[in-house]
DNA sequence: CGTTGAGTTGATGGAACTCAAATAGCGTGG
DNA sequence: CCACGCTATTTGAGTTCCATCAACTCAACG
């Protein structure tokens, strides 16, 4: 597995924009910006692409002249730079921004990889800025999207070490059907793209624990699983223990 | 203890700014910035203030007005949404800014405390954005500090997730030194500002957990302690241990 | 129908937490 | 300057949670 090349500079669909066409199109940061520009959208060189599973959208020591809009599947971000495990730092969904936190860098810090087959939109770094420079509302709200990636990582770093196994299983499946629901992707019951190992690569635990954890979470009906399928029983019940502090029962 | 006013809006010394008098102004992005705009400082209108021990710079909720720069002292920024523990998120130091990850948002997300009696500077959000406005240069740089306060995140997520207890205050105390040494306010020994207790919210142990660690690093040779003072004897060896992946010994 | 990879379940040990007690620093007032 | 008292820190003993190792189930696929 882990096939090598990076898709970011070649084999893009030679398709045309189309923004008006993507579901996403009421949730896309781009979008919205050129619409706000009030500039026709091929100025932004807005090219689409596919990537396939365990495929890299970008590697560490790319050159950093994009970012990527997620249009359906879901890509995982790691740190390659350190010891043999896979460190993932971050999954992104449908309708999210990813690599944005490379745009202060000349060279990518990290490896972003396809956890299933997913679509996506390659957005040119230098036209974006360019875009940026003509309104100032636009490069506002790409400050705050800048400033909130930072905040993702506090999150995730709050769920791992204040918490335990449980609590931390817990809300990893919360905010990952909140982030879903905002993108109006998900309803009552979630398809989990990654496999255990990546959820617990991500939380900080082993596979089995992970596992455990999911059988746990079914027995007390918070939840029920089935392989990759997730439905949501008790919400209120999994905020509670997903709000915990590596205490209580 | 935990005084309770936040700093930012009162006390400041009526002081003019003087940063050619600023042991920091080597290293001080505003003062940079005001000097590659060419523009007379006191435009930034920044101010002087001093924040005794325990003392908040800002505390959440606060209304996002201004950055800051710590001249000397340390601050932890911290996360009071949740329970019931103080989790430390970050320790900022001489030579470094605080509160860039806020300036996405209207009101602070984290609250800032004096964890030792610490003199910094205000810098006015609304004045520094428009020095931005005038000069690309400076934008890119402030750019890629926001970005970076991200990378930083990461970082602890990575020492806290990945490494065991030996491993996370060996690798604290090593980033701790680097981070002085930027600054040149270090040489082969540092005074710790912050208690055991402090120490361990931030790498996500208990007290007692970190003090046994800093007698097995003592132990093993690789550092001197007493009380607040550490003294780095084999810092190969601490690079090797921070480095590890919570197995070896 | 065997193979392969993901997922589940069980048994065991170790790392770190908890509770508890002893000691060392540090500021304060005599 | 010294004694006092407070807090921070260290050290010890027992417990808990999760990692580890290992066996087993299940589904997909040739």
């Amino acid at each position: 597995m882990a096939t090598e090349t990076t898709v970011g500079r070649h084999a893009p669909d030679p398709e045309p924009v189309g923004c008006t066409l993507c579901g996403l199109a009421r949730v896309c940061f781009p979008a919205r910006a050129v619409h706000d520009a009030a500039r026709p959208a091929a100025d932004l060189r807005i090219r689409r692409t596919r990537v396939p599973r365990g495929r890299a959208v970008y590697r560490m020591g790319d050159k950093v002249d994009a970012f990527f809009m997620i249009r359906s599947g879901c890509i995982k971000e790691i740190d390659e730079s350190v010891g043999r495990r896979a460190a993932v730092l971050h999954f992104a969904l449908p309708g999210e921004i990813l690599s944005l936190h490379n745009l202060g860098s000349l060279v990518c810090t990290t490896t972003s990889i396809a956890v299933e087959p997913s679509h996506l939109c390659i957005v040119p770094w230098s036209a974006f800025r360019h875009l940026c420079g003509e309104s100032p509302a636009v490069e506002s709200e790409f400050l705050r999207l800048i400033a909130q990636a930072g905040v993702a990582a506090r999150e995730l770093l709050l769920l791992i070490r204040d918490k335990d196994a449980l609590a931390r299983v817990a809300g990893f499946l919360q905010s990952l059907r909140r982030r879903l629901q905002i993108h109006g992707t998900a309803g009552r019951e979630v398809r989990l793209g990654m496999t255990r190992e990546e959820i617990a690569d991500y939380l900080g635990l082993r596979s089995e624990t992970v596992s455990r954890c999911f059988t746990e979470l079914a027995r007390r009906g918070l939840i029920q699983v089935r392989a990759k399928r997730v439905r949501f029983v008790d919400d209120a019940a999994l905020a509670r223990l997903g709000s915990a502090e590596s205490a209580s029962s």
